[in-house]
DNA sequence: ATTAGGG
DNA sequence: CCCTAAT
């Protein structure tokens, strides 16, 4: 097997996130052009076509064209990347059927002097990314295996959010086998690709595919909110859901009926339990200078998993003869390889982990305090009660416990960076064989919550807190997290003003004794146990600005209108509905009428509520005086003269100030 | 798909 | 914030 280094060419070192974007209007204008539908097949018809020609390229010269090697250079306007990752297995079709295997293609400037392959550029670049996923549930052992295809157009119109770019991630993956564009693999891969997903049978394929397409999250003003990254890695992070549920709605036609739809998910969530997404926020990507992507599809990334509690692991060569503990402050720069190259001891720090998802039940009326208690034992039962570290070189799992590093390959060598750590729980709270029909993206999901359920239900697990540090020595990062980042941050952990006040309730819960950056843990029903997959969106307490531009929206438009009202004030802030705002514009009012005293929360200026009280009242009245014409109207057939109906459409209409 | 209103 | 009924 060949393992080939990851090629930079150039746009792999392009950071993603620094991309602007067009104009909303901009890309709402091209998107209505071509539907997510349509992009499903145009995105595989792009993969089929440029593997045909990929084929017929390597036909047609197989003396070795010149150009092939640097197609993005030379061709300059077919820019094709393929990446294949997967653990165990070498580069073969059956990939799709063993082990997990990861692939992303992205396409940059796929523009062909075909009509359909223009055509279908067009489709991609309009919907930046598309992911699918296949799967395929392995009866045995209910491993699931998945093929990730990522298309992205670029360079220009690359999502800025989609981590996915250029990258793709399954959380054991680093060291991963990874070939990229390399012409014969590529071609085979993309063959393998388009021969599974053939667009001949769009019903057979929607059922193994599912498709997303990942909608530009960054809005522009007002209430500009820089989504935060993080959250693509969250669990539906709400945002995500949300914007799957728009996807899901129009995807409608075209689903199979299997795919759970994101109303019937919500039917099923009663709002007795909430469900958190619990999930650790990605912090690796701003710590590996957003190189590593992000940890975005945590559904998909699960089945990796098969409930492992994979963790993050990150070693760093240190050299040190005297302990094997981390003294990573030191060894951050500290390459030193060469000198230690004479050392016969390889020190390792492990700079990070996480926990892919925890998922914890709670009550409502839980309060806060438990909630993190909970989520503490929660925490506590999973890796305390013991946990096996795995390791993997090149990203395949080496077993033999009694080989000698020497002969594991594993030295002070380049090679420590392919190597990788994961947690996995101990033999003992080994989820149980999960052997089930369910879509195999719930099955480690369930898994994950049985498991953590029953540790949750067997009181021996309280407050194990203090205990858990000292049975997990290795856990114990003892870097100086300020420090140890580096000079990356910023943009994606530093949302925007609001985007961190309205995250902030997503916001994992730090736990204290561990070493666990962050953690979120939501509570889930009881319906959601059994396998459904629901999610309550977050709360998202409206920030002054917010109440301030619906007040003023409704001040001009009205009530009763809040289509217009969301499209005026909120275009850009996709976490508000209309009925978000309607429902807000109801606390306001009846905020508004209540005294000081009984009001809670974040209290709202006394003058905007005098406001709404005003607008509303007004528009109250507004509206009596159409039911009024209109029932004139009806009586003797006679338009009435009152009727402001166009003026208020035109937002002509408003609130005189000083009114009533 | 929106709106209105109850929970 | 959710859900349902009615448009």
């Amino acid at each position: 097997m060949v393992f080939k280094k990851r090629l930079d060419y150039g746009f792999n070192a392009f950071n993603v996130h620094d991309v602007p974007r067009a104009p909303r209007s901009m890309r709402r204008r091209s998107q209505s052009k071509c539907t997510v539908e349509e992009s499903q097949f145009c995105a595989f018809e792009m993969l089929a076509s440029l593997a045909g020609k990929l084929l017929q390229e390597s036909e047609s010269s197989a003396s070795g064209n010149a150009s092939e090697g640097h197609e993005c250079d030379s061709i300059g306007k077919n820019c094709f990347k393929q990446e294949i990752q997967y653990e165990d297995k070498p580069l073969k079709p059956k990939c799709f059927e063993q082990g997990r295997c990861e692939a992303s293609v992205a396409a940059s400037e796929l523009t062909t002097e075909n009509g359909d392959d223009s055509k279908d550029f067009r489709c991609a670049k309009n919907n930046a990314i598309l992911e699918c996923t296949l799967t395929k549930t392995d009866p045995a052992c209910s491993e699931e295996i998945n093929g990730d295809l990522k298309y992205g157009s670029f360079p220009g119109n690359v999502d800025g959010h989609s981590p996915y770019f250029g990258e793709s991630y399954n959380g054991k993956t680093e060291n991963a086998f990874k070939q990229e564009r390399d012409p014969t693999g590529l071609e085979t891969q993309a063959l393998n690709i388009a021969n599974k997903g053939p667009p001949k049978d769009p019903v057979n394929f929607d059922r193994v595919v599912k498709l997303l397409s990942r909608r530009d999250p960054v809005p522009s003003v007002p209430f500009t909110r820089r989504r935060n990254d993080i959250k693509l890695g969250s669990r539906d992070d709400e945002e995500n859901f949300s914007r799957l549920k728009r996807l899901s709605k129009r995807f409608k036609a075209s689903r199979p009926p299997t795919h759970i739809g994101d109303r019937r998910i919500r039917k099923l969530l009663t709002s007795k339990y909430w469900k958190v997404a619990a999930k650790l926020k990605d912090f690796e990507h701003s710590r590996f200078g957003g190189k590593r992507p992000l940890y975005c599809k945590r559904k998909t990334y699960y089945n990796y998993h098969r409930c492992q509690y994979d963790m993050l692991y990150k070693q760093r060569k240190i050299f040190d003869r005297k302990s094997v503990t981390s003294s990573p402050e030191k060894d951050m720069n500290g390459d030193k390889c060469s000198t230690a190259a004479m050392s016969d001891r390889v020190k390792f720090s492990i700079k990070s982990f996480r926990i892919p998802e925890l998922y914890i039940e709670v009550p409502e009326t839980a309060t806060v305090g438990s909630l993190k208690r909970t989520v503490m034992e929660a925490v506590t039962a999973l890796i305390g009660g013991g946990i096996r570290v795995g390791l993997l070189l090149q990203g395949k799992k080496v077993r033999d416990d009694s080989r000698a590093l020497s002969q594991a390959g594993i030295s002070c060598d380049d090679n420590l960076d392919a190597l990788g750590f994961t947690l996995e729980p101990g033999p003992a709270k080994a989820p149980p064989t999960m052997c089930s029909e369910e879509p195999p993206l719930l099955l480690s999901y369930d898994a994950a919550l049985q498991n953590l359920t029953s540790s949750l239900a067997a009181p021996a697990v309280n407050t194990g807190i203090p205990n858990c540090t000292p049975n997990l020595p290795f856990l114990t990062n003892s870097e100086n997290p300020a420090t140890d980042h580096e000079p990356v941050s910023s943009k994606i952990d530093m949302p925007t003003d609001q985007s961190l006040l309205e995250s902030r309730a997503l916001v994992p819960v730090p736990v204290p004794a561990t070493n666990v950056e962050a953690l979120t843990a939501v509570a889930v029903n009881q319906k959601f146990q059994k396998s459904e997959l629901a999610q309550r969106r977050i709360w998202r307490p409206f920030s002054i600005s917010e109440v301030e531009a619906l007040v003023q929206a409704v001040e001009e438009i009205g009530t009763g209108r809040w289509r217009d009202i969301k499209l005026r004030a909120f275009e850009s802030a996709d976490h508000r509905t209309y009925v978000n705002l309607k429902d807000k514009w109801k606390t306001l009012v009846h905020t508004a009428k209540i005294s000081l005293q009984q009001r809670r929360g974040d209290p709202v200026p006394q003058e905007l509520l005098d406001r709404v009280l005003v607008a509303h009242a007004y528009w109250a009245q507004h509206q009596a005086k159409k039911q009024q014409s209109k029932l004139h109207h009806h009586r003797h057939g006679t338009p009435s003269i009152t009727d402001t109906t166009e003026a208020d459409r035109k937002g002509v209409a408003r609130v005189p100030i000083g009114t009533m």
